[in-house]
RNA sequence: GGCUCCUUAGCUCAACUGAAUAGAGCAUCUGACUACGGAUCAGAAGGUUGCAGGUUUGAAUCCUGCAGGAGUCACCA
C-alpha cells in the first residue's frame, strides 16, 4: 500500500539527509485535508530540530528525495509536505478491487483461539427495554466488527434466571394472576411476567405504607412486609429444590424465553451459546477455597470470605457470605474460568453498562491474585447509559421505553414515510412489510451505534425516528439508488470487470470516493481495536454523502464515452458493496429497492 | 465524602495515536427538479472545545487545580 511505501522511503530519506533514525512505522502519514492540494501529508515539525533547518526547507528536501512511481508530485505549506498520488494508481486500485465483494473484510479462521463476547445478559422478570437494546446492538455489532477483521468470535449470553426478583413475579402471579397465561391474555410472555413484577411492587409498597402507619420505621417495614417475607421464603424453597416452586419457575421462565426470542429475532441478534445462572451460580466456590489455600483471600470471624484490595487503592471485597453462599463476584470468577477453559479463549469480552466499571476492575484484580495469567484477557466493554429527554429511565416510575413497543413504533413510522414517498409500488405486500422492518431497524440501530459506546447518550423518541441526514435510512437509500444504476448498467451490457483507460483526469469527487474506499481496511482494523462500531457508522455515512454529491452532478448512464461510463458504474458497484459490508457490521440490512 | 467517567454550535453527535481554518446532521435562511431514484444536492449563518493555569514548534486531545453532571462505594445481580 502506498502509505507503507511512503513511510519506508521517508525513513530512508531522513537517514541519508539528516542522519535521523526513524522507524517506518513511527512516521505518521495522514490524509491531506480537502482544502489543500494533495492526497497524503507528512508533518515535518518533529524532525526540524534535529535537521537544524526551517520547516519549509526540510519539507522541500524530503519531498525532492521521495521518488516513487505512484507519487506524481508534492507541495509544501509551512511544515506540511503534501504528496499527490497519480490517477493511474487510483484507477488500478478500482480495477483490482471492483469484482471483490468482500473487499475490506477478512474471513475469520474458525480454528483460531476465539474472542468470547458476552452480551445481553437479561433478567427474566421483565421485558427488554431501550438500555438492553443498546447492549444487544453493541454486542452484536462488535462481534461482526471483530469477525470482519478476521477474528474468530463466540457470542454468549448469560441469562439471570434465578433470584429474588423472579420470585417476586411468581408470587404476584400466584396471588393476583387468576391463572393468566400468554395464551389466555394474548400478551407476550415477557410482558406478562413483567406485569406481575410491577404488580408485586405496587402491593409491596402499599404494605410498607400500612406498616409505617402502624408505627414501624421504614427499614423494618421494608423487611417485615408479608409479601417480602414470602418472596424470601420462596427463594429458599427454590434453592431447596421444592418441586412446586421449581415447576412454576420453569413455566414462567419459558414464557419469558419465548418473548425474548421474539425480540432478539426482531433485533436480528443471536448467540452461539446461552448460559443460565441457575446452572452457574454455584461456580467459583472452589476458586475461593483455592484462594484461601494460597493465602490471597482471608476469612473473617463470622465465616465470610474476603479479598483485601486496599493495596490496589480499593477496599475489601466480599466473596462468600457467612452462610457460605456465593455472591455476584464469586459467580463471575467461576464463569470466567469456565469460559476460559471451555473455549481456550484469546479474550473474554463483557458488554456491560458502565455502572459496573468497579465490578470488572475488581474481577480482573482478583483473577490476577488467584494466579491466572489470563486475567488481563478480560475486557470490559463498558457503555454509557441511554437517557431520555425527561431524565433517566426508571422501571418503577414507568419511564422506560419498551423494546418491542419501540420497534413497532419505528416500523409504523417507516411505513408512513414510505407511503408518503410512494416509490415502492412494484414491491409485493410481503416485501413492503419487510422493507418497513429493515428501515425501522436501520434508523434505530444506526442512531444508537453511531455514538461512541463509552458515552452516555440521549434518546429522544419523538425526534430520533428520523430518516434524513446522518441516519441509517439515508445510507440505505443511497445504496438502493446505486444498485438501481448498476442494474441499468448491467442491462446495457457493461462489464464490471473490464479494465478501462480514461482519457480525462479523475475529478476531485471521484478521487474522494476512491480514497474513501481505499481507507476501508484500515478503518475496520482501527474500529476493531477500539471496539467501536461508531467509527464504521461514520465511515459509511461519509462515503454515502460523498457519493450523493458526486452523483448529483455526474450523468453516469448518459455518458457517451463508454470507458468513462464503465468506470463510473464500476465505482458505483464498489460503493454499493462497501455500504452493504459496513452496514452489515452494524447489523443493518440494505435493500435493493426502497 | 473517596474513587471512576463525562462537559465540543440552539439541539444530537464527529474529530484515528497531539498537527493546517475544530467537522456533520437537525432546526433557521437562500438556491437547484423537462433529470441515471429530490428520502437528494449546492450555499449562508451558527464556536474563547465548562473555567484557570501548565507541558509542547503545535492542545478539544497530555498534566494540575476548580466548577457542573453521571456512575459507584450492598452479605443485590
Amino acid at each position: 500500500m502506498i502509505v507503507n511505501k511512503l513511510q519506508k522511503v521517508i525513513s530512508e530519506s531522513l537517514k541519508s539527509l539528516y542522519n535521523i533514525e526513524a522507524e517506518p512505522d513511527s512516521i505518521t502519514i495522514q490524509t491531506t485535508k480537502k482544502e489543500f492540494e494533495g492526497d497524503y501529508t507528512l508533518v515535518v515539525f518533529p524532525y526540524v530540530k534535529q535537521a537544524r533547518k526551517s520547516p519549509e526547507m526540510v519539507a522541500n528536501e524530503i519531498g525532492n528525495a521521495v521518488k516513487l512511481p505512484e507519487i506524481s508530485g508534492f507541495n509544501v505549506i509551512k511544515g506540511f509536505l503534501n504528496f499527490s498520488v497519480s490517477d493511474s494508481y487510483w484507477l488500478r486500485f478500482v480495477e483490482e478491487r471492483v469484482g471483490d465483494t468482500s473487499y475490506g473484510m477478512t474471513t475469520p479462521d474458525p480454528t483460531a483461539s476465539p474472542v468470547v463476547i458476552e452480551y445481553s445478559s437479561p433478567n427474566t422478570n421483565k421485558p427488554l427495554h431501550l438500555g438492553h437494546i443498546r447492549n444487544n446492538l453493541l454486542g452484536w455489532s462488535v462481534s461482526q466488527l471483530l469477525a470482519a477483521n478476521g477474528t474468530n468470535v463466540k457470542k454468549v449470553n448469560l441469562v439471570n434466571d434465578r433470584g429474588i426478583h423472579i420470585c417476586k413475579s411468581m408470587l404476584a402471579w400466584l396471588r393476583y394472576g387468576n391463572g393468566e397465561t400468554p395464551e389466555s391474555s394474548g400478551m407476550k410472555g415477557d410482558h406478562l411476567v413483567g406485569k406481575y413484577y410491577v404488580e408485586f411492587d405496587k402491593h409491596y409498597k402499599a404494605e410498607i405504607q400500612q406498616l409505617m402507619a402502624d408505627g414501624k420505621d421504614e427499614e423494618t417495614a421494608k423487611k417485615e412486609a408479608p409479601l417480602m417475607v414470602e418472596a424470601q421464603s420462596m427463594l429458599k424453597r427454590w434453592e431447596d429444590g421444592d418441586k412446586e416452586i421449581r415447576d412454576l419457575w420453569e413455566k414462567m421462565n419459558s414464557w419469558v424465553y419465548a418473548g425474548f426470542d421474539e425480540t432478539y429475532a426482531r433485533l436480528g441478534v443471536g448467540f452461539d451459546k446461552i448460559y443460565y445462572e441457575s446452572n452457574t451460580y454455584r461456580l467459583g466456590k472452589e476458586l475461593v477455597q483455592k484462594g484461601l489455600d494460597m493465602g490471597v483471600l482471608f476469612r473473617k470471624e463470622d465465616g465470610s470470605v474476603w479479598c483485601d484490595l486496599t493495596a490496589d487503592g480499593l477496599d475489601q471485597k466480599l466473596l462468600l457470605r457467612r452462610d457460605g453462599t456465593s455472591v455476584y463476584m464469586t459467580q463471575d470468577l467461576g464463569t470466567a474460568l469456565l469460559r476460559h477453559n471451555e473455549f481456550g479463549a484469546e479474550q473474554l469480552v463483557y458488554v456491560v453498562g458502565n455502572e459496573q466499571d468497579y465490578h470488572f476492575t475488581v474481577l480482573k484484580l482478583v483473577l490476577g491474585k488467584l494466579g491466572f495469567d489470563w486475567a488481563d484477557k478480560v475486557y470490559h466493554l463498558s457503555y454509557g447509559m441511554v437517557e431520555l429527554p425527561n431524565g433517566k429511565m426508571k422501571s418503577r416510575e414507568g419511564t422506560v421505553v419498551d423494546a418491542d413497543d419501540l420497534i413497532t413504533e419505528m416500523e409504523r413510522t417507516a411505513e408512513e414515510m414510505s407511503l408518503e414517498h410512494g416509490k415502492n409500488d412494484e414491491l409485493t405486500a410481503e416485501q413492503q412489510k419487510h422493507l418497513y422492518h429493515i428501515l425501522a431497524l436501520g434508523a434505530l440501530k444506526y442512531f444508537i451505534l453511531k455514538v461512541d459506546p463509552t458515552k452516555n447518550m440521549l434518546f429522544n423518541p419523538a425526534e430520533s425516528i428520523d430518516f434524513n441526514g446522518n441516519t441509517g435510512p439515508f445510507i440505505q437509500y443511497t445504496h438502493a439508488r446505486i444498485r438501481s444504476i448498476v442494474r441499468k448498467g448491467e442491462a446495457e451490457g457493461i462489464d464490471l470487470g473490464k479494465p478501462v483507460t480514461l482519457k480525462s483526469a479523475l475529478s476531485d469527487k471521484e478521487k474522494n470516493i476512491i480514497k474513501n474506499l481505499y481507507d476501508l481496511p484500515s478503518t475496520v482494523r482501527q474500529a476493531a481495536q477500539n471496539y467501536s462500531p461508531a467509527m464504521i457508522a461514520n465511515y459509511a455515512y461519509e462515503l454515502a454523502k460523498n457519493f450523493n454529491s458526486f452523483y448529483q452532478d455526474t450523468p453516469i448512464m448518459r455518458e457517451p464515452d463508454s470507458d468513462l461510463k464503465t468506470f463510473r458504474v464500476q465505482l458505483c458497484s464498489m460503493v454499493a458493496n462497501t455500504l452493504r459490508n459496513t452496514m452489515n457490521i452494524l447489523g443493518i440490512e440494505v435493500p435493493e429497492r426502497m
